[in-house]
DNA sequence: CAAGAATGTGAGACTCAGTATCATTCGAGT
DNA sequence: ACTCGAATGATACTGAGTCTCACATTCTTG
């Protein structure tokens, strides 16, 4: 759903590698989000028009809504292609002996590592994503993907798992709230804090760990 | 931030009951939603417009957007203040003794047993909440509204609370994350199946449930 | 390689969302 | 009653998002 559908009723078998319309489609795509992610971020949202945008990314006004519902969604696209997709590749190459939700805190520690080198970059586009209602809404509105997308790299490591098991989902969502709130947590606090402490202890606040059972702060960075 | 902020620089003091100006303006916000909901509903949302709303709801057009950031807003408002913002006043008469999440379930199943009644309106409003990207994205942005009053209604039932703890928010997250997937789910099968039932499936499916340990399937209904 | 079908593209026109301004009206407190 | 701050509505304006159509590009089939 990143992508815009086409509207191709020329169907591709599933085996054969994309051609040459499918990889200069997702290439324009790409060029478009980071055109967008690049003005936004230098000029402001308010301040950067679609028509700069579609030049910038050498096309035409009607085009880039071909590519993109709105403007929003194509910085906040641009914004994010850097950041939380990332994750579900990482997922991928975390032991396989770990549970789920252990695989997200081990991949989520991954990224911490150079997370130091990224925190301005990182920043301003957290900044970016809730600068505006229009913002955030659609931000929100690609977490979902994002949802699925980690929900599809954990599914393996549930066991027992039945076709339309709720778990995989809940826990690309538990992981994708966690970022969330430790994201505006740490922006709240202007970047100062420790992003990957939170958002490891935001994850370690799942709704059974019980009042009564001590919850332990899990303290490891 | 349901209500968009007024430019009060004249401070109400805390104790007073609300004046005749505060008692119209939320009267008037809930006029503009009721509105809205009922015309997108009715015509659809892109055949909506915000001068329809405006003229329905007997305000000038300007004022609309002093009320809401967006017509998709409107309308997602309106919608859902008929759904899911209960939740918060149903949890309060929820027994005390239960823990938070026992509450969250104990609340959305007294919510289950009128659901018969409520069905096709229902099923209307959560499939205009999905019909575009723009108000998927919107009704997304209120979500995080219910999560905060979520968080605060439960809030007390977490034990040795300090301030900045992330549970609470967390489990408001995790319940409104189970609603909308049990509404995914319910739309996608046509509002056919027993949505109070999927709402507790998605709620059990808490990311510490690790496939190695049992995974007690918790089948009351 | 040729030709036709399917699809992507850009230009321009159009509707309407969302913002800003300003004169007017309304409510709160004296 | 009087005054100040705030809410309102009319108006005008920018720009987002949609639509259509002519043209270009890619895919397919022979």
């Amino acid at each position: 759903m990143v992508v815009k559908g086409t509207t191709s009723r020329q169907a591709r078998r599933p085996g054969a590698e994309p051609g040459l319309r499918e990889r200069k489609r997702s290439a324009t795509q790409q060029r478009i989000a980071e055109a967008a992610a690049r003005l936004a971020t230098d000029q402001g949202i308010a301040e950067t028009t679609v028509d700069e945008i579609a030049t910038a990314a050498g096309i035409g006004r009607a085009t880039f809504f071909r590519y993109f519902d709105s403007k929003e969604l194509a910085i906040a696209t641009g914004l994010s292609d850097a950041g939380a997709y990332v994750l579900a590749g990482v997922l991928a190459d975390v032991p396989a002996r770990l549970g789920p939700l252990d695989a997200v805190r081990a991949a989520y520690a991954r990224l911490g590592e150079d997370f130091e080198a990224y925190r301005p970059m990182f920043l301003e586009q957290a900044q970016l994503s809730r600068s505006s209602p229009a913002m955030l809404a659609w931000t929100l509105y690609l977490y979902v993907d994002w949802e699925v997308a980690i929900a599809e790299a954990v599914a393996s490591r549930f066991t027992d798992l039945r076709p339309g098991d709720p778990r995989p989902r809940m826990l690309g969502a538990h992981t994708m709230t966690a970022a969330r709130l430790a994201c505006d947590e740490w922006v709240a606090d202007a970047g100062r804090g420790d992003l990957p402490a939170l958002i490891q202890q935001y994850l370690a606040a799942s709704p059974t760990s019980t009042p009564t059972s001590p919850t332990s702060p899990q303290g490891e960075s």
